[in-house]
DNA sequence: CTGAATGCAAACGGTTTGCACGCCC
DNA sequence: GGGCGTGCAAACCGTTTGCATTCAG
């Protein structure tokens, strides 16, 4: 059980300051949704959970995507594309790490401590290779999902 | 310039018999393809190349598309999905390698020598997550697209 | 007030599926 | 000969786009 720090609708507010953008209705909802949320979530779900939570006329699916095309721009989301699945997945980028191993059942996370980025980019500095983005990715089964599942 | 092995129409069939699968005119095409390719293919490109290489009836995208999927079953063929692209490129699984640098340009990758691997295995552990995939993947620009591309 | 954000619908594009014919073993 | 694989077309589904309206600053 990691410490998850939740994020209210005041911190939501101060991100998008922050960040320079408009603070609509549907950016801060987002952005609370997706700081409760114990996984990255993928449009669809931010769209029911909008609902569940009283956005009374509903989060446009095309709204959601925009946003978070927006957020990823702005390095405050980030994509991940996992293996078994078609859509994309968004987490909060809330302390710049990367590294984590995904739950494929239930998309649960666990970070890794471990990072081996500087010893990378030394290898790819002699190759000069301009890096952009990294990811590391376990993908398996936690502990919860494999009793559930009986594997 | 990484040593790329070419894999003939000989080695293809030996492939296929080996993982128990038929060997059609379609799947020794596509593994040949793949293996003289310097990069990850998409599906589409795997067509395109096919139709060029003389294969007179082409070769029909639901047959590539399923021939990869039956080759990543088997472990023969691995997914990428880069960020900044919707559609899944495949690799040749060769030699158990899954650490690469992709340049998001021209795909081109260049194989990291690190595997930080077993150090996560044991923080897993602890953990009780049973890992079934890893990747580290970084994307950038190679220092040709670097150039061709003015940055 | 003015441009940016959203609601909504329609298009898009990569991938999947269903079915009949043809080919591998 | 029997069943798996492929050609082909049509569906699918996550995501994107266009446009009129609404809202934040």
């Amino acid at each position: 059980m990691s410490e998850r720090e939740y994020l209210g609708r005041e911190m939501a507010l101060h991100i998008l300051k922050e960040a320079g953008l408009r603070r609509t209705e549907a950016r801060v909802l987002i952005l609370e949704l997706m700081g409760e949320s114990e996984t990255p979530l993928e449009a669809r779900q931010i769209q029911d959970l909008a609902a569940a939570k009283g956005m009374s006329e509903g989060l446009w699916l095309s709204t959601v995507y925009r946003n978070l095309e927006l957020f990823a721009e702005k390095g405050l989301v980030q994509e991940v594309k996992p293996p078994e699945s078609e859509s994309i997945f968004y987490r909060l980028e809330v302390h710049g790490h990367n590294h984590y191993a995904i739950c494929e059942n239930c998309h649960m996370e666990i970070p890794l401590d471990l990072c081996p980025f500087e010893e990378i980019e030394r290898q790819l500095q002699a190759a000069d290779f301009v890096p952009t983005h990294h990811r590391l990715e376990v993908f398996g089964l936690c502990s919860a999902c494999r009793r559930r599942l009986n594997r």
